[in-house]
DNA sequence: TGCGAAGGGTTCGAATTTGAACAATCGGTA
DNA sequence: TACCGATTGTTCAAATTCGAACCCTTCGCA
């Protein structure tokens, strides 16, 4: 209940400058070879992952974290560059599907090698199996107890 | 060489979205408690950290991993408030040092009690003490290879 | 001494992000 | 059926972030 330990603190902040210095590495190598930044790789990688390429706004916000006004931003960016079309769900008006074009998918697939490349490069050949494993595990599960404390309907991890 | 394995994205996502649900999450709470954005927190923390509670503008910019005109902003922010106050070099008139002022400190420790329960309820208690310490070696050597690749001056871990 | 390259911060405009309304719709319940 | 609260996504203004251009200073070297 006390102060942190100093193992403890040097745990998070780990946790912090790794996703930090990740996060900018991805941005340039995905401005680079495919023209978009690393949130809208992410939003295309989801909606690829996803049954028929498609998934709610909501859904998709609580999945890459931003907020609600945040993802119909990035949204509207996609669609004018035809990666994304929107879609309404005939059963619920209020719903809105974001649907993965063709075009979408094959700019996908322009930046996925050198994405994949540097998370090995930068995060997977520097650790031990057994490191990731417990990586994986570990903050799967800090992850759950989260999700679970809010309303995310959208499954991820 | 190949695509990333199963386990190998999971760890990879787990890392993203962990660390976007915590930095979400001590935004609010920090706003809440001590009126001031998580950046804003890391920075103040840094330098109460510091030796004489000071660093250069370079060395904090790198530290917390934004662009070098987003921490003349942040600095600019605080100053106003009051919590940092800037100093130049003797040595050498281009470099600028931030400074923790006293109302800095206090402000701090106005935010640093709620944000340590935080990482202690959502990553530390989460996790066993052994999955604590591989994460600390794991992401830290991770780190340590990022930074070097660069040409960051100031050391943090 | 004098020159050119590199370093250190700031400034500026454009892009992005946020949070607080907002409008529209759904669900359950009387 | 009619109503009230909860959901869904968007809009809007303000705050933040980024990158490139810029100015001034320092350093290495002829």
């Amino acid at each position: 209940m006390g102060r942190l330990s100093t193992e403890e603190h040097r745990a998070w902040t780990a946790l912090r400058t790794t996703y930090a210095l990740l996060h900018q590495r991805m941005d340039q190598q995905l401005k680079r070879d495919a023209g978009m930044s690393h949130l809208q790789y992410e939003i295309l990688a989801r909606l690829a992952a996803a049954p028929e390429r498609e998934l709610r706004m909501t859904s998709l916000a609580c999945a890459v974290a931003g907020s609600k006004s945040g993802l119909t931003y990035q949204i509207g960016q996609l669609e004018q560059s035809g990666l994304v079309s929107r879609r309404t769900c005939p059963s619920d008006v209020r719903a809105v599907y974001a649907v993965l074009t063709e075009e979408g998918a094959s700019r996908l697939s322009l930046g996925a090698p050198g994405h994949g490349a540097l998370v090995r490069e930068l995060l997977v050949d520097v650790l031990t199996p057994e490191q990731l494993r417990v990586l994986a595990e570990g903050l799967g599960e800090a992850n759950r107890r989260m999700q679970a404390a809010e309303d995310c309907g959208g499954s991820f991890g």
